[in-house]
RNA sequence: GGCGGCAUAGCCAAGUGGUAAGGCGACGGUCUGCAAAACCGUUAUUCACCGGUUCAAAUCCGGUUGCCGCCUCCA
């Protein structure tokens, strides 16, 4: 089956065919370094590190570069409010940036340039610009002239009089249209400048990312990507600048995320409901809000509560359990003798292990649906704890081959999605040791009880044991009983 | 006003022409002193509603209703 992406350009899911064979190029907008990002930016991250990754995992070799936009109002005023220099603001926040993404276990782009140091090349891009005649100069400013590209609106399907007829954009005197917008803006005084043809000033929006991509990517290259509300204005307005320049097609797949909802609102500093990623990594593993997000299509909006992360994190610990049963019993020794085994459930196990990995990659072609590719993951842990039913302590040659393959293929299609790469027994160690902190509670203290509660057990004193038990119920602790000894966790 | 998207079980969620993945929850069984965990099984004859096309529709077409996004900075 071929590989297909969902091209917003067409509206289409296309064939994926690299420019170049087995190299893709691949450019996703970063963020404006002003504040500190959100569980948003969290979602356009992961999704384009797990496109990175899965590209790599096919065999591309893959350049993907994001950006920084470290020059821009927002950074200015923030700048001002502070009284401080606009690069102190940007370096602080990404510093930041680097911190969170390190926190979610984000794969390092290939390049991570910064619009600051690119000002020439996008000065240069303006010239040609206006060379060309699609550029104009107006005191100072430049604006790019949407009427004079033809294919203005190719990308989020509008055409220019349908957007003037709806238009809210605010009447700029000095624009011949009031959708041109800004390649170039003149800076008023204190605010930061770089010299240009056209006076001291600073680039507008689009244009660094045309610049960058280009230098890094080539001037056609692969994939653009970034979240769904960037398809307007920003990356076509990207388009516009980069063709009209060039005369050649820019991006040619064009990946956008959906939203984040918060409690079924849109996400706003106003509403209050604004979450920061470092909040959010506060109470939450790194791959609970992966394996949240990696269960929706990318494309689709989500909502994240507390509940839906909590139920997420219900299926995490689920699989991190069967991947430390699997190393328990690989530990034990294989016995010889032909022990009787349900065939049937057997085979059963097999053919899903087996077909695990071509599953996964079908789902994975298609558009990256990462809810389907996990919906096999699932498939997979029942089939290996089926498995280990089977064992029951005592695996045959056979049980061990099968369970060393599943647990080598959740942690190979699992790095796809950054999920499963902790060992088992130290992601549940953390837990316990987190959970505890809550619970005023000492681990000696709950060994202790287990001691006691067995004791009572050996005696068949049962009323004892289960008040035991229901003591320790009543503080949050859960116990397991096992053949090899009594197990606790934290409810 | 213009453009676009979505509506699948109690909840979450895949599925864009071939007879409804998966998860959470719930219920029954196996195991257990009893539990827990795990396993096995049950949990949508039906995909917002109404028409149409087709041998065949959750999927395509038309209409209705409801929700959401974009058109202004935004992941």
């Amino acid at each position: 089956m071929s590989f297909r992406i969902y091209n917003t350009l067409t509206g289409k899911k296309e064939d994926f065919l690299p420019l170049r064979e087995k190299q893709v190029g691949m450019y996703a907008c970063g963020v404006t370094v002003y504040d500190l990002c959100h569980i948003g930016h969290a979602r356009s991250a992961i999704v384009f590190d797990v496109i990175y990754r899965y590209l790599r995992y096919r065999g591309y070799d893959v350049t993907f570069v994001r950006n920084f936009t470290d020059i821009d109002d927002k950074i200015i005023k923030r700048a001002n409010e502070e009284g401080v220099d606009y690069r102190v603001i940007a370096e602080k926040y990404i510093e930041e940036f680097n911190i969170d993404m390190g926190g979610l276990d984000l794969e390092k782009p290939s390049f991570e340039p910064k619009a600051t140091d690119h000002i020439s090349g996008m000065i240069d891009l303006i010239s040609i610009l206006i060379e060309k005649g699609v550029a104009y100069q107006r005191e100072g400013d430049v604006f790019f002239s949407v009427g004079k590209f033809k294919d203005y609106g190719k990308l989020s399907g509008r055409n220019l009089d349908e957007m003037q007829a709806g238009a809210r954009v605010e009447i700029d005197e000095k624009k011949e249209n009031p959708l041109d917008f800004a390649l170039w803006k003149s800076s008023k005084p204190g605010e930061p400048f770089w010299k240009s043809l056209w006076g001291e000033g600073r680039p507008g929006w689009h244009i660094e990312c045309s610049v960058m991509s280009q230098k890094y990517l080539g001037e056609t290259f692969d994939i653009h990507g970034g979240g769904k509300d960037l398809i307007f204005p920003h990356h076509e307005n990207e388009i516009a600048q980069s063709e009209a320049a060039t005369g050649k097609p820019f991006a040619r797949y064009w990946i956008h995320n959906g939203f984040v909802n918060i409690n079924k609102e849109k996400m706003s500093k106003s509403l209050g409901n604004f979450l920061t990623i470092k909040e959010i990594l506060k109470g939450w593993h790194p791959e609970v809000l992966r394996l949240f997000f990696l269960s929706h299509h990318y494309r689709s909006p989500v909502d994240y509560s507390e509940d839906s992360l909590l139920e997420v994190k219900t299926g995490l610990d689920r699989f991190y359990s069967t991947l430390n049963a699997i190393q328990e019993e690989l530990k034990k020794p294989a016995i010889s003798s032909q022990k009787k085994v349900d065939s049937n459930a057997m085979d059963q196990s097999r053919k899903i292990i087996e077909s695990f990995q071509v599953r996964f990659e079908e789902a994975m072609d298609d558009d990256f649906n990462t809810a389907q590719a996990l919906g096999y993951f699932y498939d997979l842990q029942t089939a290996l704890n089926s498995l280990l039913d089977l064992s029951k302590g005592q695996p045959t040659d056979q049980i061990r081959s099968l369970l060393s393959e599943g647990d080598e293929r959740f942690r190979k299609m699992g790095w796809v999605f950054g999920l499963f790469q902790e060992e088992p027994e130290v992601y549940m160690d953390r837990q316990k040791k987190e959970g505890l902190k809550k619970l005023d509670l000492s681990e000696e203290a709950i060994l202790k009880l287990i001691e006691e509660r067995n004791g009572a057990r050996k005696n068949k004193d049962w009323k004892k044991a289960d008040e035991i038990r229901n003591h320790l119920l009543s503080k949050g602790i859960i116990l397991e009983d096992t053949p090899s000894g009594t197990l606790w966790k934290i409810k």
